[in-house]
DNA sequence: TGACAAATGTGTAAGAATTACGCATAATAT
DNA sequence: ATATTATGCGTAATTCTTACACATTTGTCA
C-alpha cells in the first residue's frame, strides 16, 4: 500500500450517536444544532471526527462529552455508512452508534453556556437534517425497534426503580403499537431482566402499584434471549 | 472541521471479506498471501483500502475481483473494527463482511496467474494471520453461527441442487455440532427457503435421495424469519 | 354515600413453535 | 437371506406465545 496514493489518502471517521429517550410521553431522539459549514445551522445527530490515535468508541464517548457534556452512557454500534458523498468537504465514513438514556440528562447542560445547542425532538417532529443523518437515523429507529426485546438498553431510562404500567408506556410509544398489559409482564418478569424492588408507589389517581429495577448492573447492552 | 486538522487528517478504510466455504466436509475460509511489506508473506482475509469513491460494498467487490477473480458475491457488514493500531503504517478502520460461497470458484484463478496465492484453509487449521484478521475471523464466525437459520446466506454453497442430507452436513460443519435429521427437515422445509427440485440423485452407496432448492433467487441476503 | 369508571395485579386456556423420538423402506455388505 | 446403514415421514411431549376473564383498589360524580 503506498501511503499517499491519492485514491485513497485523506479519508476521515465520523462517528455519529442517536440517542434516544421516552419523554413526557414522547419518544424523541438528541440532536444538536451545527454552528459551522458545512450545514450551518441545521440539526444533526451528536457525533464528530474521529482522532487518529482513537479507537470509534473513544472517539464517540469524547464527542458526546464535547457537544452536550454527557458521559457514562452506553451505546452499541450498528451500522456503517460509506456513501463517498455524505459528507460534503472530503470522503467521511461514518458508524452509527445507537443508546438510550434519561431525558434529564442535558439539563445542566442546556441551562450552562450553549443553551438551545442541544435538544430532544419528538420522531414524529423532526426538522430537516445535515449530512446524511436522516438515514442513519430511520436505520438507528429500525434497530432499536429490533433489539428493545432481547437486550436491557432500555435500562438507562430507569436508573433506578418504575412501575410496569411506566415500562409499557415507554415500549408502547417506542414501538408505536399497543401491548397486552399481561403478556408484557409475564415476558419481561420471565426474562430475568428486572426484578421487584419490594417497594410500592403511590401515583396520583391510581392505587399503589409495585416498583421494579433492572437487575444487572453492567454499562453495557446484555443480550437476555 | 478543519480538513487538514493532523488529528484526524490522512486517514483511511479497509474493506474486509472473510468468505466461507464448506469443503470435502471441512469448514474453510479463503485466505490470500500478502506479497508486500506490512505482514509480507502472511496470510490474512481478503481485502483491500477502499477508494475515495467507492462506498464499502463497491471497494470490497473490487479488491475480491483483483485479488482472487471472484465476482457476484453477496456479502454482508457484520461488524467494524477501529483499534488505531490496527495497521501499521497510519489509522485504518476496517469493515469487516461475511459472506459464503462455492470452494470451486476459485479454481480457475489458482491455475492461472497467481497460483497458491489464494486458498481455503481449515477453520480447526489457520495458520498466523496479519493486521487483526484473527479477530475478525473470529467475529465472523460467531456471527456466520448466529445467522445461519435465519438467513438463506447458505445458498450460495448450493447454486443449483442439493439433498437435505448434504446440507444438514453443511450446517453440521458450520456450526460444530450434530442436528436431529428429522428436525432439520421440518425446519428448513416450513421456512420456505428451499423447495423440491422434483429430481432424485442417486449415491453411491445409498438408496436415492429427493433433490431440493433455495427458492429465492434474490443477490442479497434474505431474513426468513 | 353509593354507583360507576379507570387502572392494577393475577391466572388460565388456546394456539403455535420446538424438541424428542419411533418406524418403514431401499440399497449395500456379508 | 440377513444384517446394516441411510433416507423419508409422522407423532407425542414440551415449551413458548397469544388471547382473554376477573377481582381489587382508588377516585369521580350524581
Amino acid at each position: 500500500m503506498n501511503v499517499n496514493d491519492e485514491r485513497y489518502s485523506n479519508q476521515g471517521l465520523h462517528v455519529v450517536l442517536t440517542l434516544f429517550t421516552v419523554d413526557k410521553g414522547k419518544f424523541k431522539v438528541l440532536l444538536i444544532k451545527r454552528k459551522n459549514e458545512p450545514f450551518k445551522n441545521k440539526w444533526i445527530l451528536v457525533g464528530g471526527c474521529a482522532y487518529n490515535t482513537e479507537t470509534g468508541e473513544e472517539a464517540m464517548n469524547r464527542e458526546l462529552f464535547e457537544k452536550t457534556h454527557i458521559k457514562n452512557i452506553p451505546f452499541q454500534m450498528f451500522d456503517v455508512f460509506t456513501n463517498p458523498n455524505r459528507s460534503p468537504l472530503k470522503r467521511m465514513i461514518a458508524i452509527g452508534y445507537i443508546g438510550v438514556c434519561d431525558a434529564s440528562i442535558i439539563e445542566n447542560f442546556k441551562q450552562s453556556e450553549k443553551a438551545s445547542d442541544a435538544d430532544w425532538f419528538a420522531i414524529d417532529r423532526i426538522p430537516e437534517l445535515g449530512y446524511d443523518h436522516k438515514e442513519i437515523l430511520e436505520k438507528a429507529i429500525e434497530t432499536l425497534k429490533k433489539i428493545i426485546f432481547t437486550t436491557n438498553i432500555i435500562k438507562r431510562l430507569y436508573p433506578t426503580t418504575f412501575t410496569l404500567p411506566e415500562l409499557q408506556q415507554t415500549y408502547e410509544r417506542i414501538l408505536n403499537t399497543t401491548l397486552d398489559r399481561r403478556n408484557f409482564r409475564k415476558k419481561l418478569l420471565t426474562s430475568k431482566i428486572i426484578e421487584e424492588a419490594g417497594q410500592t408507589k403511590k401515583v396520583e389517581n391510581v392505587k399503589t402499584t409495585k416498583l421494579y429495577r433492572f437487575t444487572n448492573e453492567t454499562e453495557t447492552f446484555i443480550l437476555y434471549k
